[in-house]
DNA sequence: GCTTATGGTGTGTTCGTTCACGCAGAGCGT
DNA sequence: ACGCTCTGCGTGAACGAACACACCATAAGC
């Protein structure tokens, strides 16, 4: 800035004015600056920037379904939200995370606005509520960054979008029963009474690769207010009368739960919850996709964060690739989280 | 440190000169100091400390074979070490690469002298001619942060390793052509007349499967002084000659160049380099196994820059997880390396 | 009793930015 | 001519740490 300034023939305030738009400046010298700002190349010095800014603590705020008691999904994506808070601690981002009773719109709007009302600088929310959370971001600041993840909304703001494909899942999982199955043996599609979107698709893509091998799709349908018991004994049942099934694909992280009713057949699921991680050790599972939820909370938390320290623009899309863990690569995987 | 001087009863000076252990201080007010120091959980402001620190740009040299007109495996992983580069840039962390010919050792050892005695505070260097490097890196400084990657050299040093476990590798692609392929139905593992540590692990891990699960491995030796067209034709031969052959296993890069020639048979390789990339997709290829090479330089890079801007401690080894790629799942995979 | 080293300490300046403040001069109305 | 506001600009004090330097003791050596 200095040096600016010199060749400017003008004090480093008057630079500062222009770097930061705010006025008080003459047309000529705004022009003049500018023109010696891109010639020369110059970028702010980060220390210097930040020392000089009171030891302003840059924070952003997270808004996610609760994950205290969840030993999930959602736990693993909190896991990845830690893991970013960590590693930026030190350039002075302080993260914090609100949780939400996730049958609860209200209690999700409720603490989006909480959020934003509370000076945090960045926001990333998992915006399961589209409804009522829609006309909230619509009326906020358009320029303030904020981050989806999880669940896409569509909505008339700029955001970037953190996530997965869940009708690619379940295409993937048929491709895998299909692989290692002769044609000609059905597979059970699991169906569960829910209203979630990701089940929904992962489902869709499922069925469509099954109909483009022509392969039979038996569908299970499982009531989650059930106890265990009962649903594994349907299970049961169900394959019992239906013997020459070879796979089964379970949409969600539940499939550890299935695996013994469905014993000697090829099993694919989701997600490295420590529920599904003995039974694909002891082969009782063959194939687990994952869309690394931890990497998904960590990457909203650091796409935030180096926005705020370094202006870098935030992508539109970030898709996390689909992994396909089987016993054999399963403790690189767990190894990679861990770090 | 203001505080700690007010509570000690003494200068800034004196706590500066505790806080970096340069002596000149009685041991009583050492004491003090540090036991406020512990009390206060004061971590030193990094902005204040690296812009005081006369805007010292902290460098990193990355030895490793020359990648210029390569477009294999050493190309992804310069990719990942620009990447890390790209991103510590803001945080004046300078990285210098030198690339060496993978043919010469002494190429190697000269390379890694320059980088040494050239003013680096941390050094990535990818091994590969262990012999005449390990003296070298024995005699450094044994608090230089050191990181190797892509092969481990054993040496009496402390030193952070991030790379593969290609033993597993194999073994994976072994079970990967098990779950997809009758039993009894032999499998071909390619092998090359190269001395490639690599090459070799994961051979063996693939025998291994096999041998546990009893299926018949064939050998087919290829010559990689043979041109393409030789080699192909060979394989065609080969395979010609053995009918009963389900799935064939190359365990480097090189698969795409085969997979005309294995058509019709499962075939699994190695890497997401362009050349396999479109054998994929039009399922010449079935499976591609991957140790994401660009995280491996990314990480390489990233440790050593969090090493000395932060103090982070260097872990013993990270390994990288084994992603199975298939055509369903390829752009997600390509999605995240181009971020 | 004198210098000369050396252990222990405080002071003051520097790093590059940020921003509140102050000051000059122009424009306006009384 | 006076006070007022408003624009355009420069000045100077932070921010927190690093480090050279000056200082005063005391001890050692002659």
């Amino acid at each position: 800035m200095k040096e600016i300034a010199r060749r400017a023939g003008v004090s480093i305030g008057t630079v500062d004015r222009v770097l930061h738009h705010r006025g008080r400046v003459s047309a000529d010298n705004i022009a003049k600056i500018n023109a010696i700002v891109e010639q020369m190349g110059y970028k702010p010095n980060l220390f210097a920037s930040r020392l000089s800014g009171g030891g302003l603590v840059r924070s952003i705020g997270v808004v996610m379904p609760e994950a205290a008691q969840d030993f999930g999904y959602w736990r693993l994506i909190r896991n990845g939200i830690d893991r970013a808070a960590r590693e930026f601690e030190p350039l002075q981002v302080a993260v914090q995370v609100v949780g939400f009773d996730r049958n609860s719109p209200d209690a999700c709007a409720e603490a989006f606005r909480r959020m934003a009302e509370g000076g945090c600088e960045g926001i990333a929310v998992a915006p399961i509520h589209s409804r009522i959370l829609r006309p909230l971001v619509e009326a906020w600041d358009p320029s303030f960054p904020l981050v989806f993840f999880d669940t896409d909304m569509a909505c008339d703001r700029h955001r970037c979008f953190v996530g997965q494909d869940p009708w690619q899942g379940g295409y993937l999982a048929g491709k895998l029963l299909g692989l290692t199955l002769e044609t000609g043996r059905p597979v059970v599609l699991v169906r569960f009474d829910e209203d979630d979107e990701h089940l929904q698709k992962r489902s869709e893509g499922f069925e469509a690769y099954a109909r483009s091998v022509g392969r039979q799709v038996l569908i299970l349908a499982q009531k989650l207010s059930d106890p265990l018991d009962r649903r594994r004994a349907d299970t049961a049942l169900f394959l019992a009368r239906h013997p020459a099934v070879g796979g089964m694909f379970v949409p969600n992280a539940s499939v550890g739960e299935y695996a013994l009713a469905g014993l000697g057949r090829r099993m694919v699921g989701y997600d490295l919850i420590p529920g599904n991680l003995a039974a694909l050790r002891e082969g009782r599972l063959d194939f687990l996709l994952s869309q690394r939820p931890e990497v998904m909370g960590y990457e909203a938390v650091r796409r935030l964060s180096r926005a705020l320290l370094f202006g870098e623009a935030l992508p539109d899309r970030i898709s996390l690739p689909l992994d396909v863990i089987l016993k054999e690569n399963l403790d690189g995987h767990l190894d990679q989280i861990n770090s």
